[in-house]
DNA sequence: GTCTATATAATGATAGAC
DNA sequence: GTCTATCATTATATAGAC
């Protein structure tokens, strides 16, 4: 079954926007697809597993059961099969993602995982896409930044978000803070002693992540009110300047 | 002049903490260091700006301004070498970082980001010891952890910071939204208008940040309270279970 | 210590048969 | 569409002269 967020849910702890972020399933199965999708969905999961430049154009043709020939002459050039196969995972990320919009569930967390574990080398590809140069990853990042800035937007409209002197940075931060989940996904699951994406590590995460999100990390808050003043008073400096120049 | 954070503000907030992180001068004058030093120095520079694959040996011998043949014959094979910039990038960021506990400044971000401008190529070097796979990485990531943990610990202590849950947990939160930002510095950079790490950016930054770990994000406290009650179901649960059991 | 010359392996890509 | 055979390039690493 199939299990959206309502878009006024859609960021609520960095766990459960990860997963509503990857909310994707795994690549197609490649039994009777033909050669040029298999060696497609074969690329994609080797350079999740491995990285692009650790895989070979060889072991991308033996995974699909073909000869490496074969590759080249269907997609030209190892990079326009990586082309390729960002622009078929970002497709079915966004597509799948932003096409729906029903009700949130009562047990959003638990839902979300029950579905997520099948994901698989898809979290490890788009972590790849966010960390490595290229228009592929910019356009991604771009876009999801974007998302979590009108969620954010719309939460402060019904009341669920606090609101922000500045909700384009705000928005940002928000939005790595969910993405750095996966991009540490195996050392975060080292120190946890459970993958932060199982339902184990999740649950443990949850209260956590809820903890910071709703009651903040600093009890003092003082460093909060001298930040605004330090900004106010620099302000006032730049308008002073500004009096001066005229 | 040097700048150190007392230990109960270390942990602040993630740009502050990005920052002392980091708080490590850039690779040394590469001018009168024998020809070993300078190949370890220009290998360090050039895998924090390509990455490891895509730096040849011959590149870094060019950099030093000797021969292929030389960086073999001194540091045996590439992988060799790499060991070699982990642990001299890591000894001198832990070495430096954890060395001093001075008292924490009035200006602290001012003051770690007139600092940071010149630390250039080693944001990018642990960027990728964090992100790779690798030794060195996992026991740098443990070891951020660990500080986190223990600064956050004192910080409770001292009344500065909110009790946690699982402050285990809590740590590893903090550490990875910490280290998120430069991460993915660069898209950041793209997004903000500015680098995260310049005066200009650190200053947008600091306000959203520490409104989130002050204040929180979430108006609605329902989200936690109901987080916790489910928990404390599945403890019941578990216990119940337990006594079937016995 | 440092260089040049070379060995060896692997990679991405091409050409042409079927 | 698919294969085999091969090319050209690049990489790491070695060997030996200076």
């Amino acid at each position: 079954m199939r299990f959206a967020l309502g878009k006024h849910r859609e960021v609520l702890t960095a766990t459960e926007w990860a997963f509503s972020l990857l909310y994707v399933h795994s690549v197609s199965e490649s039994s009777d697809l033909t050669a040029r999708a298999r060696l497609r969905d074969a690329a994609i999961e080797l350079f999740a597993e491995r990285g692009f430049d650790k895989t070979s154009v060889k072991a991308i043709a033996e995974a699909a059961g073909v000869s490496p020939g074969l590759v080249i002459h269907h997609y030209g050039s190892k990079d326009e099969l990586r082309r390729v196969c960002d622009e078929h995972v970002i497709a079915k990320l966004l597509d799948e993602r932003f096409a729906s919009a029903e009700a949130p569930s009562p047990n959003l967390v638990q839902a979300l995982l029950a579905e997520a574990t099948s994901a698989g080398p898809m979290f490890n590809y788009i972590a790849r896409l966010l960390i490595e140069p290229g228009k592929a990853g910019d356009e991604l990042f771009a876009r999801l930044v974007a998302s979590t800035r009108q969620n954010l937007a719309d939460g402060r409209e019904s009341g669920s978000i606090k609101p922000a002197s500045d909700p384009d940075a705000t928005a940002m931060l928000v939005t790595v803070f969910g993405v750095a989940q996966f991009l540490v996904r195996d050392r975060f699951a080292q120190v946890l002693g459970a993958d932060p994406f199982s339902a184990e590590g999740a649950a443990r995460l949850t209260l956590p992540t809820l903890e910071i999100f709703t009651d903040g990390l600093y009890a003092d808050t003082g460093l909060l009110a001298a930040a605004r003043s330090a900004l106010a008073r620099q302000h006032d400096a730049a308008s002073d300047e500004g009096k001066d120049e005229k």
